[in-house]
DNA sequence: AATGAATGAGTATTCATTCAT
DNA sequence: CATGAATGAATACTCATTCAT
């Protein structure tokens, strides 16, 4: 079983088990997808690629479109996963000492997902300005529900002197921009530098934590 | 003259000056481009929407992704313009007291620049991904040039003990993250939402500035 | 039992028995083609009507041409059955005294019988011009069987004095006529219409006998 | 100039004169829809025998069924042209001095133009059953024009004593009947045989009117 | 400079049919 | 006997591009 293979066990782990082509019709259009964007990348094309008839293609989805939210529902679903666990605040309380701790851990859990859904992480990010459904999806999920939890972590933190007094939003707003901005530039904008991953991390956190100031 | 005539005749005011018709097919393809992207926008489309025959644009860009280069690449060039003048460190040296102060004008400076141009900039970080010839532009430009300039004036104010002491390119990473993390939110995320631009600024170059950490 | 049901096991009272599923894929098809044509309609969509998988219409039916034409033969046999009776003279003689009550009667029983079976009359004039094959059975059966059986009764009649003696193809032709443009405009064309059968058939016969000319 | 192109110059008299090509795509698209039905012909098909590329088709008629309608609506409406001149009645006055003469010169004025048009004729009765927009033009002009005219024309004649007392719907019915059946044996069931059409019109329209029973 | 008819390769999707289970 | 996954050819229609006017 190949790595591809895994991480689309690991990602479509429905109610329903996948036929052998239709992993192979899920993975190959992923990596079209990933690499030439949705609009560019044709149905025959993943087809050849996945070693299928075309028509096979549309015998488990309807259309093209329908193809690609089920490639990226359950990748949105499982990015927020950690996000919104019931009891996600006895986590909290149980694991993080700090705000920092809470953030490094975060990140590092993240970039972990993300590294082995690199080529999804990016149809992601690449699909939702343009499709409404996924837009939807992104609004509802993200901004209600991660939103939120991230909301009370913060004012947890804030109530415990941790972290400085501004609204919640923007400290939100530019915790998550740092860590974006360090994915993005890691795994997309410049994969190929010699990224000392532990101490970029770590580096990366204390200005978010401590500003570019010097003591 | 309309606003996006306006907006059109800034951004392209090369050698050549533009016909009528060739400001309306800029303009109908940067609307359909920005919507709804390259890809899936037709050519045909944007004639229809910009009021020429669909031979019209092609004795203008010889081919479709002509079209996009010439929209995106003068984009390319203003947004980072401000950054490649020569003489860049005596400007820096005469306008700005501080690093905060520099980084507050620059982002005013490029949030004004971006805010007229959002369509725009939407199409140049929605494209770049797929299209070899921006992305090689874009690290030419980009990785090269602008890097460098802001690689010196991190350098420089390191120097003067103003910011802290780490690699320049950590800095410079989360500080981009920290300001694209504002435009894309403010502009593109939830431009909907009641934003006080110059207290959210101000906020977001505190954090910048001085951590999440409370002294 | 239903209607439909009964109708498909009147028509369809052949040598094998129809099993459950057998039926209902002859249902659906008889509902679609009547609807929409037999090109336009597909069998998947005759699979979903009926309830069984697309495989199992190609178990009982070679061909989605098999099974239109298993459809339309038995209805065109049934059509014309009672034309092709042996002892047709026989039944002549005894059972209708004028020329007049043979084709009222024969128009009752037509009517009575198409009313009952629209939709696969529909079926057969709308396919008979594409089907070679059914061509074929409708010249075979009805020019050499049912016309040769009328020639028979109009020459008995002409014999006896009672129509006019004109050639026998131009007497079946016009009677023929009006018979189908009755059905074809109480049933097809404005079956919304408030139609009092008998009274209509009545003027209709009377019209052919005696002719528009008042006496 | 080619009879096809006669024909097509003929009936496509509109404001907007017609293309080399788009008469080839009309003659092609005609003959193939008379020949296997509008459902079962391809648009592939009839560019290739109209000898221009499959776009062409479609830069003149955005749908196939597009360039369905726009063969058959003209059509209709020649067909019932001389039905639906203002000042009917007074043609009708002054040109024929019974309605066994109105019928007959009815009979030879459409029989001559259907038999130009027998192709056309085909695909409107074969078409008319199976898309909703020509049937709604069939009731909409047949119906209410024609039916309405004919019903004058017969009520004219009754009151001159010249028709039977009968409801005049009924009349029209088996009149027209009459006449499509004459014209669908001779052109569309039988052509093959050998007409002698003054003759056989002398006898249809002599049974129409003083009926099958010899006086 | 501008047009728009024409193209033919390409598009997503549907089709009738097969076949291993 | 029945299934439904699989096929590949065919479908209606769109595409970017050309070119004569």
């Amino acid at each position: 079983m190949s790595d591809q293979d895994k991480m689309i066990d690991e990602l479509f782990d429905q109610v329903d088990v996948l036929t052998e082509k239709q992993k192979k019709i899920l993975a190959a259009a992923i990596e079209s997808f990933a690499e030439k964007g949705y609009s560019a990348t044709s149905t025959s094309e993943i087809a050849k690629k996945a070693g299928v008839a075309e028509g096979t293609i549309f015998r488990h989805y309807k259309t093209k479109k329908d193809l690609l939210i089920s490639i990226v529902s359950p990748m949105m679903a499982k990015l927020i996963a950690p996000f919104v666990i019931k009891d996600f605040d006895k986590v909290l309380n149980q694991n993080y000492e700090s705000f920092e701790e809470f953030i490094k851990a975060m990140i590092e859990n993240r970039t972990k997902f993300l590294q082995n859904n690199m080529q999804l992480f990016r149809i992601l990010i690449q699909e939702i300005p343009f499709q409404p459904e996924l837009k939807e999806q992104f609004k509802e999920h993200i901004a209600k529900k991660v939103f939120n939890r991230f909301k009370e972590v913060v004012e947890y933190y804030q109530a415990k002197g941790e972290i400085i007094d501004l609204p919640s939003h923007s400290i939100i707003r530019v915790t998550a921009s740092t860590i974006f901005g360090y994915i993005i530039s890691r795994y997309l904008l410049v994969p190929e530098a010699d990224w000392n991953d532990e101490i970029e991390i770590e580096r990366t956190v204390h200005i978010l934590m401590h500003g570019l100031s010097p003591n």
